[in-house]
DNA sequence: CATTATTGTCTCATTTTGTTACAATAATAC
DNA sequence: GTATTATTGTAACAAAATGAGACAATAATG
């Protein structure tokens, strides 16, 4: 049995078999990354939460970083462990290093729970700063992968978050602050959505994030407005009434709006 | 002789003479902080730059964070060494972790032409991860002192800087991008300019962060509509014109605005 | 074919911003 | 004193953006 998923399925595990482990020296030390993901079903905007078998520990996935990488890549990493999908729309807002926001006995817990409380894997108890990612993603093309490594992962609405260890709480508020924030400049829908979606769905995308309820003809005027999006088909949803059209992104003179797209963050 | 003020004065150095050093153990490895110091002189954003004597090497000034120290709390302590103040105003705004950021080269040079190319200081040649913060501050109440360790600390014009090292430009650009989202968002003008100032200094703030000349009459009412500032006396400048009024902002009833605020930084 | 709910768009009121104009005023020059 | 000067505060109007409501078009349903 290998070390449970802790952060990240680890691919440089050390091979001795049943000596698997983290080895200290192959990472960044007292340094961890967390990713806050979200996706949105159609109606909430909800959040991957860990869950850590036998423990009740519910967290955040994150992971370490390696000696040899880079930060982004590392995120990335473990984002397309998570999620199985690449070319994520990721962004890094704050890293968090109060003295104080390590927990070694909740790390104690998750280590014992698994069996893994070896004199290699001390240096998890130790204190860590995390520098913690936002990521957006089409909440349809992914299967969180209830981890085969003893602990579980699932979707849960912004406003039902189980009890979270550590300052994880904290770093979701943030992040959805910073979503809030960036809003319009960085065109959120995109990376929420898929490619082709109704006014209204993107307009349920906004609410969602902003918590508040928006004007329909407002909200369909300013952003047809904001000349970013294309027209396509009508959509017929096979119930009584006006059929909507469809609408994608447009890609091509983007120059004013930040480039912070998905296709172009690869 | 110490151990020249790499980063800042080191006030926990091992304490035998001519032995002094940045002992690995107490610091966080692999992690450092920069600042990107804001001050406006009336006319200019300028921010303050280190030159390391005998290299010609220019950089942001950094330091790195003790074991036992909060990350805020480090940049705060390191900032008030090269500034003399407390209770700056000071925003976290990116961690920047590319694994080719750091420049061993520059380093050794900056360690021999201060003679402590010391075996104890090897440490400092590994890569390193940074954490980006800015402040702003008031430029007349600072006087940036010239490193007593050899190396001397200026204001430069945020577009007549020297050639910078590593990453440093970037930092530096990422650090104005920032002061420009969040300029109304913050309330930057208030951590630039004493308690009191003219509608004016004002807005020659505004003009000088965004890089572009504002409408004198849409920008006082837009200000004066915001309900922020408080009216003073007139200053009488001694020139052959209408004395403009001094104002302050108001720091009551700021429910909305976000307390992002020197005095309540504290 | 009438009913129904939803969508796209129009209109008008309200608010915000751009632009111009102008009176008030401190000093200076005479 | 008094005219001159540059700057400031504010008013006035135009243009643009947003709020609020109305309404016709239209897919399904019964």
């Amino acid at each position: 049995m290998r070390f449970c998923s802790l952060f990240e399925k680890n691919t440089s595990l050390n091979t001795k078999k049943s000596e698997a482990y983290f080895r200290r020296e192959d990472y960044i030390e007292n340094l961890s990354y967390d990713s806050v993901i979200f996706g949105f079903n159609g109606k909430q905007l909800k959040i991957l939460i860990l869950e850590y078998h036998n423990t009740s520990l519910f967290a955040l996935p994150g992971g370490f970083v390696r000696r040899n990488e880079n930060l982004d890549e590392a995120v990335k990493r473990g984002l397309k462990e998570r999620t199985g999908l690449q070319h994520i729309y990721l962004e890094q807002f704050h890293t968090f290093g109060s003295k104080g926001r390590s927990d070694p006995q909740a790390m104690k817990r998750i280590l014992e729970a698994n069996r893994h409380n070896r004199r290699e894997h001390e240096w998890m108890l130790d204190r860590f700063l995390t520098v913690a990612y936002y990521a957006l993603i089409n909440y349809d093309e992914v299967n969180p992968q209830p981890d085969e490594f003893s602990d579980s992962i699932n979707w849960y609405p912004i406003d039902e978050l189980p009890p979270l260890m550590m300052d994880h709480r904290e770093i979701v508020e943030k992040a959805l602050q910073t979503l809030r924030d960036n809003l319009e400049k960085k065109l959120v829908g995109m990376n929420l959505l898929p490619a082709k979606f109704t006014m209204k769905q993107l307009q349920q995308v906004y609410e969602a994030i902003l918590g508040e309820k928006l004007r329909r003809t407002s909200f369909q005027r300013r952003l047809l407005g904001m000349d970013i999006l294309e027209r396509h088909e009508k959509l017929y949803q096979g119930r009584a009434h006006k059929a909507p059209y469809l609408y994608s992104f447009r890609l091509n003179d983007m120059n004013d709006i930040e480039q912070s797209i998905t296709l172009l963050n690869k």
